[in-house]
DNA sequence: ACTCTGACGGAAT
DNA sequence: GATTCCGCCAGAG
């Protein structure tokens, strides 16, 4: 098997693990990176799939709007955030995240 | 094959 | 800024 075949998921969790600390990057721009053009709701769909305590950063993961994304359900909005600013990431008054300094 | 839904994005109101 | 609507892609029933 190859390290990296054609197969999307693959390629968006590399990217994903790619990001550095301290930085974001939205779905759609993983997507992009990852060689799948307006794949970003894909990205959400294999991000989701991720099971506990997996090694990917899954949490340096935003929308476009520098926000984090609603689950539904999960009171896991907190958490992601908790990561976040122990890596140095800040929010703006409105829960925003400056893509500008902390995008990729 | 069809319909519904979703960790999205962007334009319109 | 908040809502609403539409477009896009994939998986599930």
């Amino acid at each position: 098997m190859k390290p990296d075949r054609n197969d999307p998921a693959a390629r968006i969790l590399e990217i994903v693990a790619a990001i550095p600390e301290g930085r974001v990057a939205t779905y759609g721009r993983v997507a992009g990176l990852a060689g799948v053009p307006r794949g970003a709701r894909r990205v959400g769909r294999v991000l989701a799939e991720l099971p506990e305590g997996s090694d990917i950063p899954w949490h340096r993961v935003v929308n476009a709007c520098g926000r984090i994304s609603p689950r539904g359900d999960a009171p896991i909005e907190g958490f992601q955030r908790h990561l976040l600013l122990e890596e140095g990431v800040e929010f703006s008054d409105t829960d925003r995240i400056d893509l500008d300094r902390f995008g990729i």
